[in-house]
Parts: structure tokens; sequence; C-alpha cells
DNA sequence: CCCATTACTGACTCACTGGTCAGTTATTAT
DNA sequence: ATAATAACTGACCAGTGAGTCAGTAATGGG
């Protein structure tokens, strides 16, 4: 009795296909990403791969949507639902959250992004929207909300969200780049977010 | 009489072959980029290319390095030998750099170094020798004096230098990736500096 | 048990590109 | 002028990898 070859797994294949996807475009690139690599990471042919994925460029894509997907629902949802001051969620949940993006997969897919990016723009705006966009507005959200609680002061700038999130791009970048230079990202962002606080705070 | 099919021009081909190439990479990404492309930028035949680079690789890192080289070296002078206060010279000449950097053909290298930097660690060791450590240790230095000078708080941290360039580096990105969606940068940066001024000024 | 269905395989094709090299032409020295 | 030199060309090669497809085998229904 010869074990099978195979089993058919319809169900399964996608995620297992994108997440071995996901490891080999982070190690290499899209260019340099081998589909076949793809495919034997995923205990899979490159046959099965091309039925399920057209080409590899909509793999990419996928790789891209499925790490996106929900990873900043729960953050969102918290920002909408919290009973905490728009400090104490500044200092509080905010900053955790951004402590963690750099050495989550999101910053694989932003690295992805920023070297594809150019000739992907679709995925671009697909990302912008899913991301970018709505976290830049809770973010903001926030920061109206302590103002008219009378926490911040009105002035505070309409560029704030971008400006609260820059040390965790570079935090980001640095990890990538610089990973052998140590640099305390943490502190960085917390001293960031204590200076930020004490500008816009009456 | 027929024009000759070419002239010799020893002293300019790595000029014009790296400019070239430069631009090619910058539209395509190293992996993406032909070598045929950019010889026919550069007005040369692809052996000719290989005269003077021998590898893909070897022409890569020299694009980058011609970038690099000396793009810093007039903001370090002025640090060094600046007679203004530091407060003045964060407000002046830093800020004026840092505006610049965004749309500058270091926001092109950096783009080609998040991408491929895994893949050429010598090339993130010139980059961080040349451009981050220097910029990074003049701008310490210009706050150190700020220190000594009672203009600023000694508790002034040390990942300053990191914390100010961070609007840059969202700049940047923004511009790589975002470029329809408008966010005035500038005003970003100035923002900030003000804010990082009047956490650090006594 | 057998047949229909379809998930799956892997050998193959073909376009493409990094790199080479034999030969050509501009330039310089004599 | 002529020969020697070296800058330069472009056809070519060999390796590679995206995408295909004819065939195989697992599964499920009758």
């Amino acid at each position: 009795m010869a074990e099978p070859r195979y089993q058919r797994r319809k169900q399964d294949r996608p995620k297992e296909i994108t997440e071995a996807a996901f490891d080999v475009f982070a190690e290499h690139g899209y260019a340099s990403a081998r589909v076949e690599e793809v495919a034997k990471r995923a205990g899979v042919s490159k046959g099965l791969l091309y039925l399920y994925f057209k080409t590899k460029e909509e793999l990419f894509k996928a790789v891209i949507r499925s790490v996106v997907i929900r990873r900043l629902d729960a953050l969102l949802v918290t920002i909408e639902t919290t009973e905490l001051s728009s400090e104490a969620f500044i200092r509080g949940p905010l900053l955790e959250f951004m402590k963690r993006v750099p050495g989550s997969p999101v910053a694989v897919v932003i690295r992805l992004l920023i070297a594809e990016g150019q000739r992907h723009p679709d995925l671009v705006d697909y990302y912008w929207e899913n991301v970018v966009s709505k976290g830049l507005g809770a973010i903001a959200r926030c920061v109206e909300r302590g103002v008219e609680r009378g926490e911040f002061r009105d002035t505070a700038v309409t560029q704030l969200p971008q400006l609260l999130v820059a040390p965790m791009m570079v935090s980001m970048i640095w990890k990538i780049l610089f990973a052998k230079r140590t640099l305390d990202t943490d502190k960085l962002m917390e001293t960031h977010i204590e200076m930020v606080l004490a500008y816009i705070k009456l």
C-alpha cells in the first residue's frame, strides 16, 4: 500500500501558498523571488500554484492583501469605542501598537511597497485605502476628540497623524537596514510621543 | 566623408554610464533594470559598459556611491564652522537641507537601499559610514553644543538626531508612494522642528 | 466496484538577459 | 603614410525562470 502521492486540499491551498510566498518575497523581493521556490515551500507543484494564481504578479498582490486584511481593525475599533482620554489613549494603546509594527509582517509589506510600488499603482491604492487612510483618519479623530474635550489646543495641526507616526517609520527602516547597529526604537517612540503631547496639551 | 561611428572618450564614459544607470535603476529597481538599456541610454554598447564595470552589481554599487559622494559635505562643514546658535542652525540651514532631501536623488538611493539592501550588506555599510553615521553625528554635535551653551536642557536625549530626521523620512516615503495625495511636507518638518525645540529649550 | 470529475504533477517551451569575445575603427606614435 | 594601440561594437552564448499542458491519481457518487 503506497502512501497517496498527495491529498486534494482545495480549501487550504491559497493560504498555504500565500504564506510561503510571503516568506520568499520577504527574502528576495519581488523580481528575484522564484515562483518555483514558493511552490516548493508550500509543498505544491508549480502547476498547481498557477491554478490558483494566474500570474506571479497576481500572487504578489494576493500576498500583500492577505497581510493587510484586518490587521488594523483591532486598533480602529479601540479608538472608536475607548473610554480613555485622548492623551491616555495615545500614551497607551496607540504607542503599544506602534511599537509592534517595526517587527511585524507589516514592515515587510511596506518594504515591498517602497521597492515595487511604482510598478503596481493599484496595489498602492489598495494599501492607501485600507491602511494608511484609515489609520491616519482614526488618529485624526482621536486628536479631534481631544480638542473637543478641552485636552488639546485647537491649533493642533492637521498633519499630526503623520507626525505621530514618523518615528515608527524611522524605526522600521532602521530595523530593515541597520539591524546590527542598535537603536532603542521603543524609547524613540516614547520620547517622541512625550514631545508631541507636551506641544499640543493645554 | 562618413561621420565617425563613435568617439573614444575614456574619461567621460564612467560618469555617462553611471548617470544613465541611475535613471534606469530609479525607474525599474535593481533586478528589473536591463543592462542593455543602461548602455543604450548612455549611448554606448553593452560590451563597452562591461569594460568599465565588471558586473551589473558593481555598476549598481558605483551608482549608489556616485550619488552619495560629497552630498553631505556642505552641510557638515556648515555645522562645524557656523556662528549661529544651535537653535538658529536647526531652524535655518538644517531645516532647509531636510526640505530638499525628499525630492533629491538621495531619496532614490534610499529607496533602492531599502529594496535591495539585504542582498548588498557592504553597500549598506558604505552608506552607513558615509551618510547616516556622519549625518547623525553632526546633528548630535550641534545639539551638544546647544547644551554646553545653555540653550538646551541637558536631558536632551541621545536619540534626538533620529527624532529630528523622522519627518524627513516620512516625507520621502510619502513622495515615493503617495505622490498623488498631497501633503505639505515642508510644513510637516517645520512643525516638527518647532515641537522638538519647544521640548528641549531651556 | 467503476466511472466521472477535478485537484494535482512535472517535464517542457520559449522569451529573455547577463556576460563574452572576435573583429572593427578611431587615435597616437613613429 | 603606416603601424601599433586600445576604445569600441554587436552578434552570440548559456543559463534561467515564468508560464503551459498532457497526463496522473485522488475522491465521490451511483
